[in-house]
DNA sequence: CCTTGACCTAAAGTTAGGTTTAGAAATTAG
DNA sequence: CTAATTTCTAAACCTAACTTTAGGTCAAGG
């Protein structure tokens, strides 16, 4: 094996930790392009690994995959990210971080005051609604309507 | 319609805001138990209204439908909840809310000192091992191998 | 050369949290 | 009494983020 013909997907597997199978996954989702080779197999270069290693760094402070995908694109296509695109990278980040802790917090504050107080049978209880919801994932009740409360 | 003879299920969807279909599934996930009148309709009770405008909450400080079941099931089932109860709730319900601040905290403050460094693409980097996951929804990678990391 | 293991694609299955649909029965308004 | 709402159940559909399966191909070792 010649040292610059990159990664197979089972050794990108192993180093990143992921499955064969996530692997594929986030290509189709568009997050990563690796090449084929003459046989039509996948390969990888190293830089490939940060950038799931960043995929999952990611996830874990709950960004989607679309969003990862939008942060991610900011790195240069043409040449391999040094760290200092990293680090631009590290600030968006953290900048979506800083904002869901801000959000629950809120949310937070809002119990305190709250949760014994009558109000919370009323749709126009401060609790329902936060401007920015925490989307923790895609669903929750779809639509919350102002309707007359008379609890 | 006599005074006692509990809200219908359209109502009780006025009052929280919440979809039918949506109240029908939180029943089937044990979060709220109706009874049935002659023609075997659903009645709720006015509590019920309070618990639903607390699954509504709790959902948006990320708690899961199965979490929330369990948090409710510390309220009396022979009688209707008293402001005490609630409270104790929401006691509970801030823990929860305070764990998850720490743990979006702790990840952001890992970050900040280790984006730009070159462990991001170690599996034993911290980041990869909050000892808890911010566990935003119940998908991601399904297992994290600890692997012989040489990049 | 032959076998074994890694890889390929496409499609279907999975979980969470619901919504939508279809057809039937109950309730309410006039 | 009749028509219009509501409600009922069961089953199918939806998104996100993957995994599993099926059937076939590629690559590496002996």
């Amino acid at each position: 094996m010649a040292v610059s013909e990159g990664l197979a997907i089972g050794a990108l597997a192993q180093r990143t930790g992921l499955a064969v199978s996530a692997i594929r996954y986030y290509e189709a989702q568009g997050l990563i392009s690796p090449w084929r080779n003459s046989g039509g197999q996948r390969r990888y270069q190293r830089a490939d690994i940060r950038r799931l290693s960043f995929v999952m760094i990611a996830q874990q402070f709950g960004l989607t995959l679309p969003e990862i995908r939008e942060v991610l694109s900011v790195l240069p296509g043409n040449r391999t990210p040094t760290p200092q695109d990293w680090k631009a990278i590290g600030v968006q980040l953290r900048a979506h971080l800083d904002q869901r802790i801000d959000t629950l917090t809120r949310l937070r504050d809002n119990l305190d005051g709250c949760i014994g107080c009558g109000c919370l049978s009323l749709p126009k209880c401060a609790l329902y609604n936060p401007d920015d919801r925490v989307k923790s994932n895609g669903s929750g009740p779809r639509y919350l309507m102002g309707d007359t409360p008379e609890a």
